[in-house]
DNA sequence: ATCCCTTTTTGACTTTAGTCAATGGATTTG
DNA sequence: CAAATCCATTGACTAAAGTCAAAAAGGGAT
C-alpha cells in the first residue's frame, strides 16, 4: 500500500508525526476502481470516507434523463468527509470512476473515533469541511455570475488537470452547458 | 432582549436544559439594524455569530456592477456558523438588512469556547454546518440543472416566505434572471 | 494499415433569456 | 391633492445557448 502521497496531503493540513500516522494508516485500506465503476451508486450515502490515491472520478446526478457534474475527486482529494451526517440524502448522487482509480478508504465510524481520541484530526476534519464549504460557495457564485465562456477560462486557469483528463462532454456537464456549446467556446478562444 | 425564539431554534438541534441555556444567553447582545444596513461589507468577515431575531437579510456579491444574491436569511437563521475559519475571504460579500433587523449576536470566540466545554454546542456547530452545507448544495444542483422557470417554481413551494417579504428584484437576483424575465415568468404560471 | 466506435466539430435552425425603452401602478413626499 | 419616485410589467428587438443532424477527427483493436 502506497501511502506518501496521503501522509504529504494530511500534513499539508495538520500536524502529524510517524508514530500517529502509523495508528492511522492501519486502518485504511485499499481499493481499485475499474474505469465507469461507481463508489456511490443512487445516493446510497457510503459507510466510508475515501482518499484518491490515483485517478480522477465525478460526481453527478441524473434529472430528466440528463446528467449533471457537480464536482471532480482527483489525485490527492478526500471523499465523504461531509457525507456522513447528512440524512436527507439525494436519490441520483453517483460518484464514478472516469479512469481506472485507487483509493484509500477507511468507515467514517473509525475516523469519528479517532477524532476522538485526537484533536489533530478535529482540526482535519473542521479544515476540510470549511473548504469544501468555501469551494462549493464559490462554484455557486461562478454559475450564478458568469457566463459560460467565463467559467470555461476559471477552469481552464484554475483546473487544468480536470479539463486534460477528462472527456469535453463532462467539462460540459460541469459547466452547465451543451458539448456543442462548449466546442463553440473554445473555437472562439 | 426576547429569547424565546432562539432557545426554540436551538432545542430543534441539541438538547439544552434552562441553565445551560442561560449561560449561553448571557453572552449574546441585540442589536439592530436599519433597512440596509449592512451586517458584513466588503467580505470583512465579521468576529460575530448572529441570530436573525426578526426581519429579513440578504447575502450577496457584486461583480462587475451587478448584484448577485446567494442567500436569504429569515426570522430564525443562524449567520456566520460558517465564516470563521475561513481565510480567503471574498472582498464583495455583503450581508445586508433588506427591512429593519432584530439580531442577537455573539463573539465567534465565546462560542469556541463554550463549544470546548460542551459536548452540545459542538453538535450544534456541526449540525449547522452540515446543514449549511447540504442547503448550498442543494441550490447549486438546482441552479446547474433546472432552467430559470423550475427554479421559481421551487422558490415558491419551498421558501414562499422569502417570495412574500422580497421585492422582485431580489428574488431576481437570487434566480439568476433578470426582473424582465422573472415577470414574464410569473405571467405564463 | 483498416475498421469500428466514440468524441468533437460544424452548420442551419429554434428556443430562450437579455436588452432597451416605454408604460402603468403603487407608495411616498411636499 | 399632485408630483415624484420606485418597482413591476409589457413590447419589440437582439444576443446567446439549445437542438438536431451530419461530417470530421481520434483512438483502439485486429
Amino acid at each position: 500500500m502506497q501511502l506518501d502521497l496521503i501522509k504529504k496531503e494530511l500534513r499539508k493540513v495538520i500536524h502529524l508525526d510517524d508514530e500517529m500516522f502509523q495508528d492511522f494508516s492501519k486502518l485504511f485500506r485499499t481499493i481499485r476502481l475499474e474505469k465507469g465503476e461507481f463508489w456511490i451508486k443512487n445516493g446510497r450515502r457510503s459507510n466510508y470516507i475515501g482518499f484518491v490515491n490515483g485517478g480522477i472520478l465525478r460526481q453527478y446526478v441524473q434529472q430528466e434523463g440528463e446528467e449533471f457534474i457537480q464536482n471532480f475527486f482527483v489525485t490527492g482529494d478526500f471523499m465523504g468527509l461531509f457525507s456522513r451526517p447528512n440524512k436527507q440524502r439525494n436519490e441520483s448522487l453517483r460518484i464514478q470512476a472516469i479512469e481506472v482509480c485507487e483509493l484509500l478508504v477507511m468507515p467514517y465510524e473509525r475516523l469519528q473515533c479517532l477524532i476522538g481520541f485526537s484533536k489533530n484530526l478535529e482540526q482535519f476534519s473542521n479544515h476540510w469541511q470549511t473548504e469544501k464549504y468555501t469551494e462549493l460557495d464559490q462554484m455557486y457564485v461562478r454559475l450564478l455570475a458568469q457566463p459560460p465562456a467565463q467559467r470555461y477560462r476559471w477552469l481552464l486557469s484554475h483546473k487544468p488537470e480536470i479539463i486534460n483528463q477528462v472527456p469535453q462532454y463532462y467539462i460540459a456537464q460541469y459547466l452547465g452547458i451543451k458539448p456543442e456549446t462548449l466546442s463553440r467556446i473554445k473555437k472562439r478562444g
